[in-house]
DNA sequence: TTACTTTTGAGACTCAATCTCATTAAAGGA
DNA sequence: TCCTTTAATGAGATTGAGTCTCAAAAGTAA
């Protein structure tokens, strides 16, 4: 868990923001789980914690943390962004089922050069991409 | 454009649904183009245009002319969701500059492949799918 | 410790989208 | 054509995720 203190610090140090206790609260709790959770559940979970940071610094907060590179944003289209800790996961996209909710994730090395190819052949240069699976898992189809 | 009437009224038998001339002006006006626009867009154009339709009948018509397969939803993940008539269009997905918001279409038949495998292996079957390319267009980097 | 600047909290606000419910209008008989 | 039934519409209220405001609180550097 030290390292995590250590990570963040370093993150804000990196673009001249201050470390404080509410950052670390937000950030300890999306570090808790691997889940993938909207803004809302963190918040809350913090809230019934018993510990106090108001829904705008959580907001705040993740906002900070994705552009630090320590939490990944998930835009799944339904009106909620997910988010997920960064700490030990390396790049992989999302296999959604749509009845149960269950979000499974993968990782095609294939795809990726593909679409680097699709980025050339249109002279983009591409900064971030979402590839996303919608379905039925083994348990609901 | 006496098959853009007829595509819809079929459509709309088919789900035991009526024709209206709401729906019809609504439809109308997504065929127009092939642009990606957002709701509130296709509502004003009609507005401004001189017709009468609700922004509630928008909403829901698009909703309808979605599930009946006539327009295709896309989210960007930027909290407007936007529509695109499927007249004549083969499936494909979309690359976005983020700078000056151009959506181009691209399709690549080996990464459906791959998508199909990933899916197969982690037992899911799938019904839809995202993949969105974000970046800097040629005009833009 | 001071002086300065950023961050926080409470609640107002935004904006896309949905809902409510009284009114209007299709569609299928008779 | 005229009913009758039931779905669709419109106006405006409501929702819900997320953002903004601004006074107060708390880092930070000297």
């Amino acid at each position: 868990m030290a390292k995590n203190v250590q990570l963040l610090k370093d993150g804000l140090k990196n673009e001249g923001l201050r470390y404080t206790s509410q950052r670390q609260i937000v950030w300890d709790e999306i570090c808790k789980t691997d889940d993938h959770r909207d803004a809302e559940e963190i918040y809350f979970k913090i809230k019934t914690s018993g510990q106090k940071v108001s829904r705008a610094t959580v907001y705040r907060t993740i906002d900070v943390l994705v552009k630090n590179n320590l939490v990944r944003k998930l835009e799944l289209g339904d009106g909620r962004n997910r988010y997920e800790n960064k700490l030990d996961s390396s790049h992989h996209d999302h296999i959604v089922c749509i009845q149960c909710g269950r979000i499974d994730e993968f990782m095609d090395e294939n795809i990726e050069k593909l679409q680097d190819e699709i980025a050339k052949k249109y002279q983009f240069k591409i900064v971030r991409h979402i590839h996303q699976l919608f379905g039925l898992c083994r348990d609901c189809k």
